[in-house]
DNA sequence: GCAGAAATTTGAATCGATCCAACAAAAATG
DNA sequence: CATTTTTGTTGGATCGATTCAAATTTCTGC
């Protein structure tokens, strides 16, 4: 069966069915795509040619080309693929697009790339009909890229002020807040910051003067929130020393060495961010420093690794899953519209944060 | 700029462009794909007509259909789009083919459907230049409506002997013949077999008959080697109970109720995927039975949870992520051949097994 | 048996690009 | 200056389908 032209070099298209089975290409092609408008008798004979010769149906190239659109979303980072299924909090945002593109039958096209040329034309030839963009480091240019494209897109996590970029974020400012009244209220008074990226590709600490000059003001809300907080309470922010990582084990960690390294060792930590968190929870234990017995630490994202570290972290909880569901919705009922979103966060007190040590 | 002729109904074409600018459309195309051949005066030109135009770039919908390539390959399953982040298997597997995927630029497609239907449409329809298959549940239907495409494709996990579909596995008899082994030294000479599914969908007991006439090898060869291995051992194996499960919580704690419901409870357990083994740890553990102390477990597959748990479990490792690795490679360089790997397995030693105790 | 309505079928147009043989213009050669 | 070579440009053909107005066939009712 099927068999009888196997192996030529050309494959079968719709019109040499139509050919073969003597019925038009607008017949054929009915056939496939909306069969209860053929004849009975007509319809099971195209079905059988095209059984015969061994069409594989209608070529999805082709009737892309007419239909318009892909029915698949695109979601792309500057990280490598692998990202998506290793990070944390990627984890768990593909989860929420997932599932808002399950009810709806739509695809995922992870698009990324090693370097920037080849992100550049992955972006330009992804075949989908909107993009969501993991807005990690890199994110401006990511943003650039796709507004090419001229298709809808919205940025995750979205670092800088763009009011003409459809974004859904959270409340960095009440986010950071929360975290800084929990530790003042446990009576900490000695702070170290572990900060994202402020906008160029640097580490080290920071001045104010870099803060004021920040790119991405993500990072600055959170540090805005941070030490808007901590004066409420008396606490001298600018002895409050700062660290910008990359958001990874090496930077991190350098941090904690540069930050430990100083005269007044912190009793608390704020991260910005959950990975950053767990790094410190880590390194401190194996300085044989006691979390939160000796320095409390706050994360920030919420992702489900925190509840199994040890001890279980305290961190402001973004709503992942939801961002990733709203972010895919954004796309798939896209109006034209620009729409920017901020989502609340909420303080989930674990155990990596306990009152001061007198003294 | 770039906005002149913006909010209008359709979108700028190719030929608008050349139009627009006095050239072919034959030169307005090579401007974009080919700009070293077209001269530096037309090309700037060109370029600023479509700049002006708010052109967005050739359209990656038209050079499809003309270059045939899609430069993605899709990834297909039954289960819902979240499987891919959420299962471990899975990610580790999806990390190899990211991995391969980003060495040659190409793209990703997650391709999924919550019912049979839209499985099929969502299978015919994807844009990609070829498939890796996760034959969980439900595979061989995957595999059918898969080789409709006339696509290259590969399956992982085959669970069924079809020798004309590529494949790529691991050696399950050998794989439980090691964990069968490990335990026999131990002593051990009660077990239970914590089964996957042997073809159709139950859970359930499983009698020596069901194993014959098993659809799955894959179930069939780990049982084969586990038995083949305990009678060298001189265990009898007619009374060593085999309980099919979904290879998820529910049936699994089904199965383990029902395993210990009986007489004599096994001293080891013998799972066929460690996401079954995790769940028999806990499971234990809240029955206030110890691991290894009262039970010991070897799980089958070596995810990375196996080694964070408490205790660490003793397992069958796969090369997963080399799995993965090969399997999109055999579609990025696919030949038209038909290929079926077999990888080797190791037994990995952690702490969920220990030697049988006296009496 | 026939007009009119309903159901099918047809085939040209379209979707948006790339390719390539043929042609034109410019540059190099004799 | 005529001839060859090089370099650029053109426009028709093609990729593989779907769509839709018009043409044709089949069905109804009388």
């Amino acid at each position: 069966m099927a068999s009888l032209l196997e192996g030529q070099a050309r494959p079968i298209r719709l019109a040499d069915i139509a050919k073969a089975a003597g019925v038009s290409h607008g017949t054929a092609s009915n056939v496939f795509s909306r069969p209860e408008i053929v004849r009975a008798e007509v319809r099971e004979r195209v079905k059988a040619v095209a059984e015969r010769m061994g069409y594989a149906g209608p070529d999805p190239k082709g009737r892309l080309l007419r239909a318009g659109k892909v029915n698949a979303i695109g979601v792309a980072t500057t990280e490598p693929l692998s990202y998506f299924f290793d990070d944390p909090f990627a984890r768990v945002m593909m989860a929420g697009i997932s599932e808002a593109c399950d009810a709806t039958g739509a695809g995922i096209a992870l698009v990324s790339a090693a370097n920037q040329e080849k992100l550049a034309w992955n972006i330009q030839s992804a075949l989908v009909d909107g993009f969501i963009l993991f807005c990690i480091e890199g994110g401006s240019r990511l943003v650039d890229l796709t507004r090419e494209r001229r298709l809808p897109f919205v940025a995750l996590e979205l670092g800088f002020q763009d009011e003409t970029v459809s974004a859904i974020g959270v409340d960095n400012v009440d986010g950071a807040r929360l975290a800084a009244r929990h530790l003042a209220e446990l009576r900490h008074r000695r702070f170290a910051v572990l900060s994202l990226t402020l906008g160029e590709e640097r580490t080290g600490f920071v001045t104010p003067e870099m803060v004021r000059s920040a790119i991405y003001t993500g990072t600055r809300d959170r540090l805005a929130g941070y030490f808007e907080e901590l004066s409420r309470f008396g606490v001298d922010t600018t002895k409050v020393p700062i660290y910008e990582t990359e958001n990874e084990e090496k930077s991190t960690r350098a941090g904690l060495e540069a930050i430990f390294a100083g005269g007044e060792a912190p009793t608390a930590i704020l991260a910005m961010s959950d990975r950053m968190a767990l790094i410190a929870i880590d390194w401190l234990k194996a300085r044989g420093l006691d979390v939160p017995g000796d320095v409390s630490i706050v994360g920030f994202d919420g992702v489900p690794d925190g509840a199994l570290c040890t001890p279980p972290l305290t961190t402001i909880a973004q709503p992942i899953t939801e961002i990733g569901r709203r972010a895919a919705r954004m796309i798939l009922d896209h109006d034209g519209a620009v729409r920017r979103e901020t989502m609340g966060v909420e303080l989930i007190v674990r155990a990596s944060t306990g009152p001061a040590r007198k003294g």
